[in-house]
Formats: structure tokens, sequence, C-alpha cells
DNA sequence: GCCAACGTTGGC
DNA sequence: GCCAACGTTGGC
């Protein structure tokens, strides 16, 4: 069978969607719709069941990690592909073979203390964590077990890092 | 609001 | 298949 557990970032605008709305959600699930680049996706597709993401609050005051999610659903097809209503409505998918899929998350845990791009970045520990690379757009992406460790130890309260 | 870093599109 | 133009992301 394949590795254990995967850890996972995905990033969203808390002015569209913040943690809180996610704790708000009923049964605290959203399905993360809207993710239109083919990397991002393939990543969503590799997602297991109990698999966990950090959120990343991006467009925001500062940029910060403030929390933990867990993949509920693995992929199925993204409904507002085939919306024409919908934003993200894309008329070249064919809902005979979908383009773009969605997985389900549920909310965790939130971050007593924010973890804003400038303190990851003060961590030697993170220096290859795909979120701080220069010009990285990517709205999902895979973390490293160890950088998960890191960040998850610095979100449970910052006293020695 | 600026702009670097990408990804996508389309002419050729 | 190249590449210029264009659009988007997202930090600053």
């Amino acid at each position: 069978m394949g590795e254990g557990r995967q850890y996972w970032l995905m990033k969203s605008e808390p002015d569209v969607f913040s943690i809180d709305d996610l704790a708000r959600s009923p049964n605290h699930t959203t399905s993360w719709n809207g993710v239109r680049n083919y990397q991002a996706r393939n990543f969503m597709r590799a997602m297991k069941l109990g698999d966990q993401v950090l959120f990343y609050h991006s467009n925001a005051n500062p940029p910060s990690v403030v929390g933990i999610a867990e993949v509920v659903k693995i992929a199925y097809p993204d409904a507002t592909q085939f919306d024409p209503q919908d934003p993200h409505f894309d008329p070249a998918s064919k809902p005979e073979q979908p383009r773009w899929d969605v997985v389900d998350i549920r909310f965790v845990h939130k971050f007593e203390t924010s973890l804003s791009l400038d303190v990851l970045r003060g961590q030697p520990r993170l220096k290859g964590m795909e979120l701080l690379r220069r010009g990285s757009r990517l709205s999902v992406q895979p973390v490293r077990a160890a950088e998960w460790n890191q960040v998850v130890r610095l979100g449970r309260g910052r006293a020695d890092g």
C-alpha cells in the first residue's frame, strides 16, 4: 500500500474564505472549489483521506499560516466548472470528462498565533519550504513531514520554536 | 498600486 | 514548436 499520511498547504484569501469560515461551515467542512491550475489540481488528486493540510491566508495582513484542516473526501469533479453563472466556469470542460476537481476538507485546529511569512522565514528548518520560495504561486502544495512538524510546533505556542 | 513570476493563448 | 502578448497570483 501507499505511504502514510501526507501533508499539504492550501491558500485562501480570508476575505473570500477564511479559516473561521471553514470552522463555521456545516460539519466544519467545505469543498475546495475553484482551483484552475493543473499542478494544484494534480496535488489534490494525490490527496488521501486523513491527509493533513496547513491553512494559509493569502492577500492578508500579514499573509500567514493560520491553522490545520484535514482531507475528508478525496478528489471528485468541481461542480463550478459547469456553471455558467460561476466565476470559475470553464466552457471547455465537458461533464463526460471533467477537467477540474475538488477535495473536501474539515477544520481541525486554529493556531493560537498565526505564523506570518516573516516568522516562517526566520526558521532555518523551513528554508526549503515551497511557500517561502520567491515567486511561488501554487495554491495547493505539498509540505514535507519535517516542515509540517516544525510549523505545527510553532503554531501550538511559539515559546521556544 | 506596483510588479515579479508564472501560466496560458494564439499567431506563425 | 517557438515566443510574444496577455492574464493572474500574491507579496510588498
